[in-house]
DNA sequence: ATTATCTATAGATCTATAGATAATGC
DNA sequence: ATTATCTATAGATCTATAGATAATGC
């Protein structure tokens, strides 16, 4: 039951393919890009893009999983007490990070988000971003931090709902940089917009 | 410089794509529609299809603008001192009313609303939606019920984007009603999620 | 021998564009 | 005569699937 060669050879090919789709996008735009010039810098036949990946949204969803685990990490090793905006902070900042140089991608990965990280149930995955970020909106809860009156696991993708908007938002329009869009969306959530009086 | 009768043959031409391309997105859903079965219920040529709507998107696009239209006037109907809670109120009641049976097209549609609405500027339509939230907000920045610090275009923005995620996680859950998954939105973006102590 | 991975091919669908028709404005 | 609207057609691109090859496990 080990890695066998096949599994290797397999794992290569989709790798090389992922890698292309994504320069073929930057290059040329989502939509307008053509699975045959993915399958020429992969060195492959044209259908063995579609073995590995259903359609070219299929590379997208696969890049939201690949940058969302270290982001899932990184929550999950704040410690168990960690207050909210911390938590919060920690996602905004790999969010930045991770996609600040990666502007030609994000409104159409953000699109395809929106209905992936509805369409699945953050059970699929325990240990992806959005359970663990219910699991401290949870806490939160109990902490008497958040209110109780709404799920933590709706509160939860609708927070990250909310930074995708901002990101796809920032990504088209020439305001300032990435952190201060996904800061706006973190106070927004915490806070509100409505200023406190007396 | 009135209306001629090739000024109305083609509208309605156009009228009958777009009815007949909501038609099959609600029958086959949006990916899996066929332009040939559109111009087949409109009883035109494929390549009509094509001159009225660069692609499918645009019938979607499309949809957003005759949707939006309506919430824009009712908003800039309401009295000019109206609070804000009851503006958002109104834009949440507007978007109950015209989604909640149209289930099988808001996913795609709040996908492309999301990048639509983060291309263009809201000056391109200062009677739109976009313009009378920000105007609204503007006010409520003076009156001192909102933080001075962000842009009401920016806030007004945020805020629509995050109905729109409301809607498109509405949609695919099997949540309860969307007016509360609209309310929640509201009530997120003027109060926030932390809880008040004390 | 069986199966997973990839290729080759046929048919479906889309996109670009040349051409037909009828309304328009001079 | 000119132009807008729509059609017909050719070529590009995608999708479904039959087939080839080589690794796997018995």
């Amino acid at each position: 039951m080990g890695e066998t060669s096949r599994d290797r050879q397999r794992e290569a090919t989709r790798q090389r393919l992922y890698e292309a789709a994504l320069g073929i996008f930057r290059r040329d735009g989502f939509r307008d890009a053509r699975v045959d010039d993915i399958t020429l810098v992969a060195g492959v036949s044209r259908t063995a893009f579609y073995f590995h990946f259903p359609t070219k949204e299929d590379v997208l969803t696969e890049l939201i999983r690949r940058t969302e685990a270290p982001i899932a990490v990184a929550v999950s090793e704040l410690h168990p007490d960690a207050e909210l905006p911390t938590v919060l902070e920690t996602v905004t900042d790999w969010l930045t990070r991770t996609w600040q140089d990666e502007r030609a991608l994000i409104v159409d990965t953000m699109a395809i988000g929106l209905r992936v990280e509805s369409a699945t149930s953050p059970e699929a995955n325990p240990n992806g971003l959005r359970a663990q970020l219910a699991a401290r909106f949870e806490r939160a809860v109990q902490n008497g931090v958040l209110h109780d009156a709404q799920r933590p696991a709706a509160l939860a993708d609708l927070y990250l709902l909310n930074c995708m908007s901002a990101m796809a938002s920032w990504a088209q329009g020439e305001g300032r940089g990435l952190i201060e869009a996904l800061q706006l969306a973190n106070q927004l959530f915490l806070n509100g917009a409505r200023r406190r009086l007396g």
